[in-house]
DNA sequence: AAAAGTCTTTGAGATTAAGCAAATAGTTTT
DNA sequence: AAAACTATTTGCTTAATCTCAAAGACTTTT
C-alpha cells in the first residue's frame, strides 16, 4: 500500500510502530480530486490534517476584484492542514485547490488528535513542519512589503528555474499562473518578462525560455530587500 | 515567583505537574532587556523559545532602504521563540526588539526538547499556537497583497482603537510606527490621516485622536478584500 | 479548416504610492 | 527660555503598478 510506505518515511508518523502505523492507514479517508477541484475553501472550517499520495495541491487567497495570490503549494508526500484540526472555530486563510488530478489520505481530528498527544515526538515534528511553513510565509510578506514587481519576478524565475541555465525549459506557468505566484497581474509579468528579454537576461519563446544570465537576476532580487 | 504563575497559566506550561513546573523554572534564563534593545537579529540563528514576564516586544522586518515592518507584537505572558528552536540552521525571520523594558523567561532547545518530547500536549499546544500566529501572517499578507493603504490603515485604527469610538484615545503610536505597522511611510499615513479627519471618520489633535464613525472605516477595510 | 477558446502582447490613461524638501509644532535638554 | 531634538504636516515630483481595451498568436474543438 503506497500511503504506509509515504508514512513510514514522513517525519512526522515515521515515528510510530509498524502496528500504529497501520491503524492510522485504516483511519485515513482517501479522496481522488479532478484537476481544479477545490479541497476546501477560504474561510470555511475544515478540520483535517492530510498527506499528499499523489499530485499537487495549490493554497490560494482571492479578493473581491478577482485578484489572487498562490501562498503555498504542495505536492507528493507533502503535509497540510486545515487550522480547524487545531483550533476548533478556525476558518481557512487559504482555499485548496488541486492541480491536475491528486489523490489526498486525509484524518480529521478526532482521530489524529489522541495519536499525536501520545507522541510527543510528532507533534514536535508537526511544529517543526509548521515553522518552515512560517519561514515560506515570512519570505513572501518581505517581498510583497519591501520588493517591486521586477524583484518578485526575478525571484520566481530564479525559485522554478534557476537550475537550468543556459538551457531552454518549457514555459509550464502561464502569466496570470505566475502573477498570482508574485502577486500581481499578467500584464505587469508580460511586460517584465519581456524587459529581461530585451536586456538578454532571459530569452522567450512561444513555448520555451530560457535564462541567460542568472547574477543579472540575482541582483533584482537584492534590490530594496533586507 | 511571578514566572511559575505565569508558567502555571500558559496553555503550553500548564499540563506540567508542579514539580516539572519548578524544575523548568530553575532552568529558565532569566534576563532584562533595556527600551529598543534587540534581543535577536533578523538573519541570526537563534535557538530560543522565551514567555514574556512583563513588558512588550516586537518583530520586525528591515529592507536595505531603511523601511521597516513589524509582523508581530508580543506582550506579558507571551510565548514566542527563535526559528532555530526547531530547526538546527534556520535563521530569524525577523529581529526581536524590546519596546520599553522588558523581562523575559528563556530556554534553549536543549533544555526545553526533551521535555517536549515527553509531553505530547506541550507540543501539541505549541502547535496550536503557531497556527495561530500564521493566521495573523496570514492576514498581513492578505492586507499587502490586496488592500491599499488606505484600507490596511483603517484596518489599524480599527484594530487598535476600534473599542473607543467617540471618545477621544491618546495617539500613542507615531506616523512612523504606524507606518511599520502597515508597510508603508510616515507621510502616506500622514495624509490618508488626515484625509479621515476631512471626511470626519475621525478627529485629530496634537495628542489625542478620536474615531467618530466605524463603519466608514469598516468600509475603507473591506474594499478589494477576500 | 473554420470556429471557439485560451494566452500573450502592447498601448494609453489613471491611480496609488514613494521620495525629497521644507515648514511647522511640540518636547526635552541645557 | 534658548537650543536641540523629535514628530507632524504639506507641496511637488517621480515612479510603480493597475485597469481597460484591443490585437495577435496558439490550441482545441467541431
Amino acid at each position: 500500500m503506497e500511503l504506509l510506505e509515504i508514512l513510514s518515511k514522513d517525519p512526522i508518523f515515521k515515528h510510530l510502530n509498524n502496528q500504529e502505523l497501520k491503524q492510522i492507514g485504516e483511519y485515513a479517508i482517501q479522496r481522488k480530486y479532478r484537476s481544479g477541484q477545490t479541497i476546501t475553501y477560504y474561510g470555511d472550517t475544515w478540520p483535517y490534517l492530510f498527506v499528499i499520495i499523489k499530485g499537487s495541491v495549490i493554497g490560494i487567497k482571492e479578493s473581491k476584484e478577482g485578484r489572487s495570490l498562490i501562498v503555498v503549494s504542495l505536492g507528493t508526500r507533502d503535509v497540510f492542514w486545515g487550522t480547524a484540526f487545531f483550533e476548533e472555530e478556525a476558518s481557512m486563510p487559504v482555499s485548496l485547490i488541486s492541480e491536475g488530478e491528486s489523490y489526498l489520505a486525509l484524518w480529521s481530528k478526532e482521530v489524529l488528535h489522541p495519536v499525536l498527544l501520545r507522541n510527543g515526538s510528532m507533534s514536535w515534528e508537526l511544529a517543526r513542519l509548521m515553522v518552515k511553513r512560517m519561514q515560506l510565509a515570512s519570505e513572501i510578506v518581505e517581498g510583497l512589503a519591501f520588493q517591486p514587481v521586477v524583484g518578485r519576478l526575478a525571484n520566481l524565475l530564479l525559485e522554478n528555474y534557476g537550475d537550468s541555465v543556459g538551457e531552454y525549459v518549457s514555459r509550464d506557468l502561464t502569466l496570470d499562473e505566475m502573477g498570482s505566484r508574485i502577486g500581481t497581474t499578467r500584464e505587469m509579468v508580460c511586460r517584465v518578462l519581456a524587459r529581461f528579454a530585451e536586456e538578454e537576461t532571459i530569452r522567450i519563446e512561444r513555448t520555451k525560455f530560457m535564462i541567460m544570465d542568472r547574477e543579472k537576476l540575482k541582483e533584482y532580487t537584492e534590490l530594496e530587500k533586507g
